[in-house]
DNA sequence: GTCCAGGGCCGTT
DNA sequence: AACGGCCATGGA
């Protein structure tokens, strides 16, 4: 690839920051286990617009109770959706992302009936498909093809927006300009799109709207 | 006490 | 298409 201002923008930020750490370490561990691919789906729901502090009490609770993972939450009935939002309380908006998850598990396991689903289908197909879901939007679709199915898709949020405008990269904040944008200047990677986003909020922390 | 975090939905203009 | 109000907790 080519030098320009958006890959060098990677190189540098992975040589201040190294190897993402803390949440990422997970989020960016290849190859992840099943039981990791479900677990990074219900924190990229409980992350939006949440400190991850507070999503990972939320993340423990689950863990305590034995229901972070999309397949222990869709073996759940509606009545249970009440439980859930206690105990997803700390992450914040917790009504809404219970029926959120709840869902969101729901549609997943649904579709894991069948054979490979998520590998065979397309990568535009899968999208449209999440976000025709309750409470998955752009980023949130993204962040989960991205990070829990490796698919190469660029994850636009609030600290990539800043960081554009930081550096001059772009000065239209669209979400599908800004993805197409990236894209283009990066290798079609998941492995490189999953460590520069994640090193691009580690970065994003330094700077004010 | 005040501010804000890795969004997204819905109603209004 | 764009904008504002709303959803909520816990840490700085």
């Amino acid at each position: 690839m080519k030098q320009n201002k958006i890959y060098k923008l990677y190189k540098d930020l992975r040589k201040k920051h190294g190897k993402p750490q803390d949440q990422w370490q997970l989020w960016c561990r290849r190859p992840k286990t099943k039981a990791e691919r479900e677990e990074v789906m219900v924190g990229a729901i409980l992350t939006q617009q949440a400190n991850w502090k507070n999503v990972d009490l939320a993340m423990d609770n689950l863990k305590k109770a034995r229901k972070a993972k999309i397949s222990a939450i869709c073996a759940l009935g509606k009545k249970d959706i009440q439980e859930l939002a206690a105990l997803i309380r700390p992450s914040g908006f917790y009504q809404q992302k219970a029926n959120y998850l709840f869902y969101f598990a729901k549609f997943i396991c649904e579709k894991n009936k069948i054979a490979n689903y998520f590998s065979v289908q397309p990568l535009e197909k899968l999208r449209k498909e999440f976000l025709s879901l309750k409470g998955i939007g752009p980023e949130t679709a993204d962040s989960i093809l991205l990070y829990a199915l490796d698919k190469p898709i660029f994850v636009i949020d609030e600290y990539t927006r800043r960081l554009a405008k930081r550096y001059r990269l772009a000065y239209n904040m669209d979400y599908a300009y800004l993805q197409k944008l990236f894209e283009s200047k990066l290798k079609k990677d998941y492995r490189l799109y999953q460590d520069f986003h994640a090193l691009i909020v580690i970065e994003g922390k330094n700077f004010k709207k």
